[in-house]
DNA sequence: CAGTGGTCTAGACCACGGG
DNA sequence: CCGTGGTCTAGACCACTGG
Protein backbone atom coordinates (compact mmCIF):
# COMPACT_ATOMS: atom_id res chain seq x y z
CA UNK A 1 0.00 0.00 0.00
CA UNK A 2 2.64 2.59 1.36
CA UNK A 3 6.18 2.69 -0.20
CA UNK A 4 9.38 3.20 2.09
CA UNK A 5 9.66 6.61 0.64
CA UNK A 6 8.86 9.28 2.28
CA UNK A 7 8.43 8.03 5.35
CA UNK A 8 5.53 6.12 6.00
CA UNK A 9 4.03 8.90 8.74
CA UNK A 10 4.08 11.01 6.37
CA UNK A 11 2.29 9.32 3.97
CA UNK A 12 -0.65 8.08 6.31
CA UNK A 13 -1.01 11.61 7.45
CA UNK A 14 -1.35 12.64 4.27
CA UNK A 15 -4.01 9.96 3.43
CA UNK A 16 -5.73 10.90 6.67
CA UNK A 17 -5.44 14.61 6.18
CA UNK A 18 -6.97 14.16 2.19
CA UNK A 19 -9.80 11.80 3.74
CA UNK A 20 -10.79 14.12 6.04
CA UNK A 21 -10.79 17.15 3.69
CA UNK A 22 -12.86 15.02 1.50
CA UNK A 23 -15.45 14.23 3.93
CA UNK A 24 -14.94 10.58 3.74
CA UNK A 25 -14.94 10.28 7.55
CA UNK A 26 -18.96 9.46 8.87
CA UNK A 27 -19.81 11.51 12.67
CA UNK A 28 -17.12 13.74 12.34
CA UNK A 29 -15.15 10.91 14.17
CA UNK A 30 -12.21 8.83 12.75
CA UNK A 31 -11.39 4.87 13.02
CA UNK A 32 -10.30 4.10 16.09
CA UNK A 33 -6.17 3.05 15.68
CA UNK A 34 -6.19 -0.03 15.82
CA UNK A 35 -8.02 -0.22 12.73
CA UNK A 36 -6.45 2.39 10.52
CA UNK A 37 -3.44 0.54 11.72
CA UNK A 38 -4.91 -2.81 10.23
CA UNK A 39 -6.27 -1.07 7.26
CA UNK A 40 -3.64 0.85 6.30
CA UNK A 41 -0.99 -2.22 6.95
CA UNK A 42 1.37 -0.48 8.99
CA UNK A 43 2.16 -0.21 12.59
CA UNK A 44 -0.38 1.39 15.66
CA UNK A 45 2.67 3.70 16.14
CA UNK A 46 2.58 4.57 12.87
CA UNK A 47 -0.81 5.52 12.85
CA UNK A 48 -0.20 7.39 16.14
CA UNK A 49 2.66 9.59 14.92
CA UNK A 50 0.48 10.40 11.93
CA UNK A 51 -2.46 11.67 14.13
CA UNK A 52 -0.21 13.24 16.71
CA UNK A 53 0.89 15.78 13.54
CA UNK A 54 -2.76 16.34 12.63
CA UNK A 55 -3.69 17.05 16.25
CA UNK A 56 -1.20 19.59 16.00
CA UNK A 57 -2.22 21.50 12.92
CA UNK A 58 -5.51 21.37 15.08
CA UNK A 59 -7.31 19.71 12.06
CA UNK A 60 -8.58 16.65 14.61
CA UNK A 61 -8.69 16.24 18.01
CA UNK A 62 -8.24 12.81 20.62
CA UNK A 63 -10.23 12.17 24.22
CA UNK A 64 -8.56 9.13 25.90
CA UNK A 65 -11.12 6.77 26.36
CA UNK A 66 -13.64 8.29 23.47
CA UNK A 67 -11.85 8.28 20.45
CA UNK A 68 -10.64 10.66 17.82
CA UNK A 69 -12.42 13.42 16.27
CA UNK A 70 -12.45 15.82 13.05
CA UNK A 71 -12.14 19.51 14.34
CA UNK A 72 -14.27 21.13 11.19
CA UNK A 73 -12.83 24.82 12.71
CA UNK A 74 -9.49 23.83 12.99
CA UNK A 75 -9.49 23.54 8.78
CA UNK A 76 -10.27 27.34 8.27
CA UNK A 77 -6.99 28.30 9.71
CA UNK A 78 -5.27 30.43 6.73
CA UNK A 79 -1.91 31.16 8.01
CA UNK A 80 0.26 29.88 10.49
CA UNK A 81 3.01 32.27 11.88
CA UNK A 82 4.32 29.96 14.38
CA UNK A 83 5.83 28.01 11.14
CA UNK A 84 7.92 29.25 8.54
CA UNK A 85 5.84 30.06 5.40
CA UNK A 86 6.34 31.33 2.40
CA UNK A 87 5.32 34.93 1.81
CA UNK A 88 4.20 34.36 -1.55
CA UNK A 89 2.00 31.00 -0.21
CA UNK A 90 0.36 33.62 2.62
CA UNK A 91 -0.78 35.93 -0.18
CA UNK A 92 -2.04 32.84 -2.08
CA UNK A 93 -3.89 31.46 1.03
CA UNK A 94 -5.83 34.78 1.02
CA UNK A 95 -6.97 34.13 -2.74
CA UNK A 96 -4.86 36.60 -4.62
CA UNK A 97 -1.88 36.14 -7.02
CA UNK A 98 1.92 37.22 -5.87
CA UNK A 99 4.65 38.17 -7.13
CA UNK A 100 7.96 39.60 -6.20
CA UNK A 101 9.23 42.75 -7.01
CA UNK A 102 13.53 42.84 -6.11
CA UNK A 103 14.09 46.74 -5.13
CA UNK A 104 17.25 47.09 -4.44
CA UNK A 105 20.32 44.97 -3.74
CA UNK A 106 23.34 46.57 -2.55
CA UNK A 107 26.75 45.87 -0.24
CA UNK A 108 26.40 48.71 2.93
CA UNK A 109 28.42 48.71 6.18
CA UNK A 110 26.57 46.81 8.82
CA UNK A 111 24.41 48.33 11.33
CA UNK A 112 25.31 48.47 15.02
CA UNK A 113 21.74 46.26 15.73
CA UNK A 114 22.60 43.72 13.44
CA UNK A 115 26.22 43.16 14.01
CA UNK A 116 25.39 42.54 17.27
CA UNK A 117 22.27 39.97 16.81
CA UNK A 118 24.68 37.98 13.58
CA UNK A 119 27.68 38.08 16.39
CA UNK A 120 29.96 40.20 13.97
CA UNK A 121 32.64 43.32 14.31
CA UNK A 122 31.58 46.27 13.17
CA UNK A 123 34.14 46.74 11.04
CA UNK A 124 32.24 44.58 8.36
CA UNK A 125 29.94 44.92 5.33
CA UNK A 126 26.12 43.24 4.85
CA UNK A 127 24.48 42.51 1.53
CA UNK A 128 21.43 44.35 1.94
CA UNK A 129 18.40 43.17 0.14
CA UNK A 130 15.10 44.97 -0.77
CA UNK A 131 12.10 42.62 -1.53
CA UNK A 132 8.70 43.62 -2.46
CA UNK A 133 5.65 41.78 -2.55
CA UNK A 134 2.35 42.21 -4.40
CA UNK A 135 -1.00 40.41 -4.01
CA UNK A 136 -3.05 41.34 -7.29
CA UNK A 137 -0.74 43.92 -7.56
CA UNK A 138 -0.87 45.58 -4.61
CA UNK A 139 2.02 45.73 -2.31
CA UNK A 140 1.35 44.02 0.72
CA UNK A 141 4.73 42.56 2.52
CA UNK A 142 8.23 44.92 2.49
CA UNK A 143 11.20 43.17 3.58
CA UNK A 144 14.93 44.34 4.11
CA UNK A 145 17.38 41.05 4.49
CA UNK A 146 20.85 41.63 5.88
CA UNK A 147 22.95 38.65 4.63
CA UNK A 148 26.98 38.76 5.40
CA UNK A 149 28.70 37.58 2.07
CA UNK A 150 31.54 35.96 3.24
CA UNK A 151 28.65 32.95 3.95
CA UNK A 152 27.51 33.25 -0.02
CA UNK A 153 29.81 30.13 -1.21
CA UNK A 154 28.27 29.61 -4.51
CA UNK A 155 27.86 32.16 -7.63
CA UNK A 156 24.57 33.49 -8.57
CA UNK A 157 22.74 35.02 -10.39
CA UNK A 158 20.56 38.57 -9.22
CA UNK A 159 17.10 37.16 -9.48
CA UNK A 160 18.38 34.27 -7.25
CA UNK A 161 17.66 36.66 -4.83
CA UNK A 162 13.81 36.76 -5.49
CA UNK A 163 13.69 33.54 -4.22
CA UNK A 164 12.61 33.13 -0.49
CA UNK A 165 15.40 33.75 1.53
CA UNK A 166 15.95 30.46 3.81
CA UNK A 167 16.51 28.45 -0.09
CA UNK A 168 18.54 31.28 -1.33
CA UNK A 169 20.42 30.48 2.06
CA UNK A 170 20.19 26.92 1.60
CA UNK A 171 21.40 27.20 -2.12
CA UNK A 172 24.15 29.20 -2.09
CA UNK A 173 25.62 29.71 1.46
CA UNK A 174 25.76 25.83 2.33
CA UNK A 175 23.62 26.81 5.10
CA UNK A 176 20.64 25.47 6.46
CA UNK A 177 18.36 27.25 8.39
CA UNK A 178 16.82 25.55 11.68
CA UNK A 179 14.26 28.20 13.32
CA UNK A 180 13.65 32.20 12.84
CA UNK A 181 13.69 34.24 16.28
CA UNK A 182 10.84 36.61 15.43
CA UNK A 183 10.24 40.06 17.54
CA UNK A 184 6.85 41.75 16.81
CA UNK A 185 7.65 45.35 16.57
CA UNK A 186 5.05 48.01 15.98
CA UNK A 187 6.18 51.18 13.61
CA UNK A 188 4.05 54.39 13.11
CA UNK A 189 4.37 55.09 9.17
CA UNK A 190 7.00 56.48 7.38
CA UNK A 191 7.33 58.43 4.44
CA UNK A 192 9.36 55.98 2.99
CA UNK A 193 6.95 53.25 4.06
CA UNK A 194 3.93 55.08 2.94
CA UNK A 195 5.07 55.41 -0.73
CA UNK A 196 6.90 51.92 -0.70
CA UNK A 197 3.63 50.04 0.29
CA UNK A 198 1.22 52.78 -1.22
CA UNK A 199 -0.54 53.22 2.12
CA UNK A 200 -3.86 55.60 2.19
CA UNK A 201 -3.28 58.54 5.04
CA UNK A 202 -5.62 56.55 7.32
CA UNK A 203 -3.11 53.93 7.74
CA UNK A 204 -0.38 55.12 10.20
CA UNK A 205 0.16 52.25 12.14
CA UNK A 206 2.01 48.51 11.10
CA UNK A 207 3.15 45.36 12.59
CA UNK A 208 6.75 44.82 11.42
CA UNK A 209 8.84 41.81 12.17
CA UNK A 210 12.41 41.53 13.28
CA UNK A 211 13.97 37.98 12.41
CA UNK A 212 16.85 36.44 13.01
CA UNK A 213 17.16 33.16 11.26
CA UNK A 214 19.52 30.65 12.89
CA UNK A 215 21.27 27.44 11.39
CA UNK A 216 21.04 23.94 13.16
CA UNK A 217 23.96 24.45 15.01
CA UNK A 218 22.43 27.82 16.94
CA UNK A 219 24.44 30.14 15.27
CA UNK A 220 22.63 33.38 13.92
CA UNK A 221 22.88 33.57 10.07
CA UNK A 222 20.68 36.25 8.69
CA UNK A 223 18.74 39.36 9.94
CA UNK A 224 15.42 40.17 8.19
CA UNK A 225 12.56 43.02 8.83
CA UNK A 226 9.76 42.79 7.14
CA UNK A 227 6.71 45.34 7.32
CA UNK A 228 2.96 44.21 6.64
CA UNK A 229 0.16 45.66 5.10
CA UNK A 230 -2.85 44.00 7.18
CA UNK A 231 -6.06 44.98 5.79
CA UNK A 232 -5.52 42.43 2.97
CA UNK A 233 -3.93 40.05 5.09
CA UNK A 234 -4.20 38.48 8.60
CA UNK A 235 -0.82 38.00 10.74
CA UNK A 236 -2.59 34.79 12.41
CA UNK A 237 -0.88 32.83 14.90
CA UNK A 238 -1.84 29.12 16.77
CA UNK A 239 -1.07 29.17 20.06
CA UNK A 240 -1.14 26.26 22.57
CA UNK A 241 -0.60 25.22 25.65
CA UNK A 242 3.13 23.97 26.47
CA UNK B 1 15.34 5.35 39.18
CA UNK B 2 12.02 6.97 37.66
CA UNK B 3 8.69 6.75 38.96
CA UNK B 4 4.99 5.90 36.82
CA UNK B 5 3.79 8.91 37.41
CA UNK B 6 4.48 11.60 35.88
CA UNK B 7 5.72 10.08 32.18
CA UNK B 8 8.53 8.68 32.19
CA UNK B 9 9.22 10.65 29.02
CA UNK B 10 8.18 13.89 31.00
CA UNK B 11 10.91 13.09 33.83
CA UNK B 12 13.53 11.95 31.55
CA UNK B 13 13.18 15.53 29.91
CA UNK B 14 13.27 17.48 32.82
CA UNK B 15 16.33 15.10 33.95
CA UNK B 16 17.98 15.97 30.63
CA UNK B 17 17.26 19.72 30.86
CA UNK B 18 18.18 20.22 34.43
CA UNK B 19 21.86 18.16 33.60
CA UNK B 20 21.93 20.40 30.31
CA UNK B 21 21.37 24.01 32.36
CA UNK B 22 23.87 22.92 35.08
CA UNK B 23 26.32 22.10 32.28
CA UNK B 24 27.10 18.67 33.10
CA UNK B 25 27.52 17.40 29.50
CA UNK B 26 31.31 18.02 27.94
CA UNK B 27 32.37 19.29 24.94
CA UNK B 28 28.28 20.86 24.17
CA UNK B 29 27.45 16.99 23.21
CA UNK B 30 24.88 14.77 24.82
CA UNK B 31 26.09 11.28 25.21
CA UNK B 32 23.87 8.48 22.21
CA UNK B 33 20.72 7.73 22.51
CA UNK B 34 21.30 4.04 23.73
CA UNK B 35 23.99 4.58 26.51
CA UNK B 36 20.89 7.33 27.79
CA UNK B 37 18.60 4.47 27.73
CA UNK B 38 20.93 1.87 29.29
CA UNK B 39 22.20 4.59 31.90
CA UNK B 40 18.89 5.96 32.82
CA UNK B 41 16.93 2.27 32.80
CA UNK B 42 14.59 3.39 29.99
CA UNK B 43 13.76 2.32 26.62
CA UNK B 44 14.96 4.31 23.70
CA UNK B 45 11.66 5.44 22.43
CA UNK B 46 11.37 7.43 25.46
CA UNK B 47 14.63 9.07 25.43
CA UNK B 48 13.71 9.87 21.80
CA UNK B 49 10.72 11.26 22.87
CA UNK B 50 12.13 13.00 25.55
CA UNK B 51 14.78 13.97 23.26
CA UNK B 52 12.22 15.52 20.54
CA UNK B 53 10.68 17.50 23.02
CA UNK B 54 14.37 19.50 23.78
CA UNK B 55 14.78 20.07 20.16
CA UNK B 56 11.76 21.22 19.57
CA UNK B 57 12.07 24.24 22.21
CA UNK B 58 15.62 25.10 20.85
CA UNK B 59 17.52 23.47 23.52
CA UNK B 60 19.56 20.99 21.53
CA UNK B 61 19.59 19.51 18.30
CA UNK B 62 20.54 16.08 16.41
CA UNK B 63 22.55 15.65 13.92
CA UNK B 64 21.91 12.03 11.95
CA UNK B 65 24.98 9.96 12.01
CA UNK B 66 27.07 12.26 14.50
CA UNK B 67 25.12 13.19 17.57
CA UNK B 68 23.28 15.13 19.78
CA UNK B 69 24.19 18.29 20.96
CA UNK B 70 23.46 21.37 22.94
CA UNK B 71 22.02 24.47 21.50
CA UNK B 72 23.72 27.66 23.50
CA UNK B 73 21.91 30.12 22.22
CA UNK B 74 18.21 28.27 21.81
CA UNK B 75 18.64 28.71 25.92
CA UNK B 76 18.70 32.23 25.92
CA UNK B 77 14.99 33.30 24.46
CA UNK B 78 12.80 34.71 26.91
CA UNK B 79 9.50 34.52 25.56
CA UNK B 80 7.80 31.89 23.07
CA UNK B 81 4.28 33.19 21.98
CA UNK B 82 3.56 30.51 19.71
CA UNK B 83 2.85 28.85 23.24
CA UNK B 84 0.24 30.25 25.64
CA UNK B 85 1.88 32.06 28.14
CA UNK B 86 0.92 33.73 32.04
CA UNK B 87 1.58 37.23 31.27
CA UNK B 88 2.39 37.25 34.49
CA UNK B 89 5.18 34.79 33.72
CA UNK B 90 6.23 36.88 31.23
CA UNK B 91 6.97 40.08 33.02
CA UNK B 92 8.57 37.91 35.46
CA UNK B 93 10.93 36.68 32.99
CA UNK B 94 12.31 40.23 32.30
CA UNK B 95 13.42 40.77 35.56
CA UNK B 96 10.30 42.97 36.86
CA UNK B 97 8.10 42.20 39.29
CA UNK B 98 4.52 41.46 38.18
CA UNK B 99 0.94 42.37 39.51
CA UNK B 100 -2.32 42.24 38.47
CA UNK B 101 -4.91 45.04 38.56
CA UNK B 102 -9.00 44.21 37.46
CA UNK B 103 -10.04 47.54 35.80
CA UNK B 104 -13.41 46.74 35.18
CA UNK B 105 -16.09 44.02 35.06
CA UNK B 106 -19.34 44.55 33.47
CA UNK B 107 -21.66 42.71 31.84
CA UNK B 108 -22.38 44.21 28.08
CA UNK B 109 -24.41 43.78 24.94
CA UNK B 110 -22.47 41.60 22.90
CA UNK B 111 -20.25 43.44 19.87
CA UNK B 112 -21.09 42.31 16.15
CA UNK B 113 -17.39 41.29 15.82
CA UNK B 114 -17.27 39.43 19.10
CA UNK B 115 -20.89 37.81 18.10
CA UNK B 116 -19.60 36.79 14.95
CA UNK B 117 -16.18 34.84 16.34
CA UNK B 118 -17.98 33.16 19.44
CA UNK B 119 -20.48 31.91 17.35
CA UNK B 120 -23.26 33.87 19.31
CA UNK B 121 -26.60 35.56 18.45
CA UNK B 122 -26.44 39.03 18.72
CA UNK B 123 -28.70 39.72 21.45
CA UNK B 124 -26.86 38.43 23.81
CA UNK B 125 -24.91 39.56 26.42
CA UNK B 126 -21.21 39.12 27.47
CA UNK B 127 -19.00 39.74 30.52
CA UNK B 128 -16.05 42.48 29.73
CA UNK B 129 -13.23 41.88 31.88
CA UNK B 130 -10.70 44.28 31.86
CA UNK B 131 -7.31 44.03 33.77
CA UNK B 132 -4.12 45.51 33.68
CA UNK B 133 -0.47 44.26 33.97
CA UNK B 134 2.49 45.81 36.01
CA UNK B 135 5.77 45.89 35.64
CA UNK B 136 7.42 47.25 39.00
CA UNK B 137 4.02 48.74 39.15
CA UNK B 138 4.93 50.15 35.18
CA UNK B 139 1.66 49.28 33.17
CA UNK B 140 2.61 46.99 30.36
CA UNK B 141 -0.11 44.77 29.51
CA UNK B 142 -3.77 45.89 28.73
CA UNK B 143 -6.07 42.96 28.26
CA UNK B 144 -10.27 43.49 27.61
CA UNK B 145 -11.50 39.62 27.91
CA UNK B 146 -15.16 38.92 26.83
CA UNK B 147 -16.82 35.92 28.64
CA UNK B 148 -20.28 34.61 27.43
CA UNK B 149 -22.28 34.30 30.82
CA UNK B 150 -23.63 31.21 30.35
CA UNK B 151 -20.16 29.37 30.42
CA UNK B 152 -20.10 30.44 33.61
CA UNK B 153 -21.58 27.45 35.54
CA UNK B 154 -19.79 27.84 39.14
CA UNK B 155 -20.65 30.68 41.39
CA UNK B 156 -17.43 32.69 42.05
CA UNK B 157 -15.59 35.67 44.14
CA UNK B 158 -14.55 38.42 42.10
CA UNK B 159 -11.06 38.53 42.72
CA UNK B 160 -11.09 35.05 40.57
CA UNK B 161 -11.68 37.26 37.43
CA UNK B 162 -7.82 38.51 38.51
CA UNK B 163 -6.88 34.44 37.36
CA UNK B 164 -5.22 33.81 33.98
CA UNK B 165 -8.36 33.84 31.59
CA UNK B 166 -7.83 30.24 30.80
CA UNK B 167 -7.36 29.06 34.46
CA UNK B 168 -10.36 31.05 35.33
CA UNK B 169 -12.46 29.15 32.08
CA UNK B 170 -10.95 25.78 33.55
CA UNK B 171 -12.11 26.20 37.06
CA UNK B 172 -15.64 27.73 36.52
CA UNK B 173 -16.90 27.29 33.22
CA UNK B 174 -16.13 23.35 32.71
CA UNK B 175 -14.50 24.24 29.83
CA UNK B 176 -10.33 24.04 28.47
CA UNK B 177 -9.03 25.62 26.02
CA UNK B 178 -7.14 23.42 23.55
CA UNK B 179 -5.16 26.67 21.41
CA UNK B 180 -5.65 30.50 20.73
CA UNK B 181 -6.30 31.28 17.43
CA UNK B 182 -4.14 35.12 17.62
CA UNK B 183 -4.51 37.64 15.06
CA UNK B 184 -1.55 40.75 15.34
CA UNK B 185 -3.02 43.94 14.91
CA UNK B 186 -1.30 47.46 14.82
CA UNK B 187 -3.25 49.77 16.62
CA UNK B 188 -2.50 53.70 17.07
CA UNK B 189 -2.44 55.27 20.37
CA UNK B 190 -5.98 56.75 21.29
CA UNK B 191 -6.14 58.78 24.44
CA UNK B 192 -7.81 55.47 26.45
CA UNK B 193 -4.44 53.53 25.68
CA UNK B 194 -2.50 56.58 26.38
CA UNK B 195 -3.76 56.76 29.73
CA UNK B 196 -4.32 53.12 30.74
CA UNK B 197 -1.32 52.49 29.88
CA UNK B 198 1.01 55.69 30.93
CA UNK B 199 2.58 56.27 27.40
CA UNK B 200 4.79 59.26 26.62
CA UNK B 201 4.03 61.34 23.77
CA UNK B 202 6.25 59.71 21.18
CA UNK B 203 4.59 56.67 21.36
CA UNK B 204 1.90 56.16 19.04
CA UNK B 205 1.64 53.14 17.82
CA UNK B 206 1.36 49.53 19.55
CA UNK B 207 0.86 45.96 18.72
CA UNK B 208 -2.25 44.44 20.25
CA UNK B 209 -3.45 40.95 19.43
CA UNK B 210 -7.11 39.78 18.97
CA UNK B 211 -7.38 36.36 20.35
CA UNK B 212 -10.25 33.79 20.46
CA UNK B 213 -9.55 30.80 23.26
CA UNK B 214 -10.99 27.36 21.63
CA UNK B 215 -11.92 24.55 23.59
CA UNK B 216 -10.71 20.79 22.68
CA UNK B 217 -13.90 20.04 20.53
CA UNK B 218 -12.78 23.32 18.40
CA UNK B 219 -15.36 25.85 19.29
CA UNK B 220 -14.88 29.43 20.40
CA UNK B 221 -15.07 30.16 24.02
CA UNK B 222 -13.84 33.62 25.02
CA UNK B 223 -12.24 36.41 23.11
CA UNK B 224 -9.82 38.94 24.37
CA UNK B 225 -7.96 42.15 23.13
CA UNK B 226 -4.37 42.47 24.89
CA UNK B 227 -2.47 45.28 23.72
CA UNK B 228 1.56 45.51 24.63
CA UNK B 229 4.07 48.66 25.90
CA UNK B 230 6.83 46.80 23.49
CA UNK B 231 9.91 49.17 25.15
CA UNK B 232 10.07 46.76 28.04
CA UNK B 233 8.95 43.55 27.16
CA UNK B 234 9.54 42.09 23.64
CA UNK B 235 7.33 40.14 21.91
CA UNK B 236 9.33 37.24 20.99
CA UNK B 237 8.29 33.98 18.94
CA UNK B 238 9.97 30.98 17.41
CA UNK B 239 9.45 29.77 13.68
CA UNK B 240 9.94 26.57 12.51
CA UNK B 241 9.92 24.98 9.44
CA UNK B 242 7.17 22.81 9.01
C1' DC C 1 34.15 1.14 8.37
C1' DA C 2 32.04 1.86 13.07
C1' DG C 3 28.88 4.65 15.47
C1' DT C 4 25.22 7.72 15.47
C1' DG C 5 20.39 9.23 14.97
C1' DG C 6 15.87 8.05 12.03
C1' DT C 7 12.13 4.87 11.16
C1' DC C 8 9.13 1.15 12.00
C1' DT C 9 7.22 -3.00 14.20
C1' DA C 10 4.59 -6.11 17.51
C1' DG C 11 3.09 -6.43 21.68
C1' DA C 12 2.04 -5.25 26.52
C1' DC C 13 -0.33 -2.75 29.98
C1' DC C 14 -2.60 1.51 31.80
C1' DA C 15 -6.28 5.25 32.21
C1' DC C 16 -10.28 7.10 30.90
C1' DG C 17 -15.08 7.42 28.75
C1' DG C 18 -19.52 5.91 27.97
C1' DG C 19 -23.12 2.58 27.77
C1' DC D 1 -17.87 -3.55 31.62
C1' DC D 2 -15.76 -2.87 26.98
C1' DG D 3 -13.48 -0.07 23.75
C1' DT D 4 -10.85 3.80 23.25
C1' DG D 5 -6.56 6.50 23.27
C1' DG D 6 -1.91 7.01 26.30
C1' DT D 7 2.52 5.06 27.59
C1' DC D 8 6.37 2.10 27.32
C1' DT D 9 9.33 -1.75 25.80
C1' DA D 10 12.72 -4.57 22.98
C1' DG D 11 14.33 -5.20 18.89
C1' DA D 12 15.17 -4.63 13.95
C1' DC D 13 16.87 -2.25 10.06
C1' DC D 14 18.06 2.05 7.50
C1' DA D 15 20.67 6.49 6.44
C1' DC D 16 23.99 9.45 7.43
C1' DT D 17 28.53 11.27 9.48
C1' DG D 18 33.12 11.12 10.18
C1' DG D 19 37.56 9.17 10.82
Amino acid sequence: MFKRHPSLVKQVKDYLKQHILDSRFDDNRLPPETELAADLGVSRNTIRDALTQLETEGIIFRKQGAGTFINQAGILVKTRLEEIVLYQDMIEQYGYSPTVKLLNVSEQPISSPVAENLHLGSETTVLLVEKLFLADNTPVIYTCTHIPPQYITQPYQPHALKLPIYQFIAQYCDQEFAYYLTEIVPVMVTELLRTTLQLSFNQNALVSFSEIGYNQEGSPVVQAYSYFRNDMLKLQLVRRLP
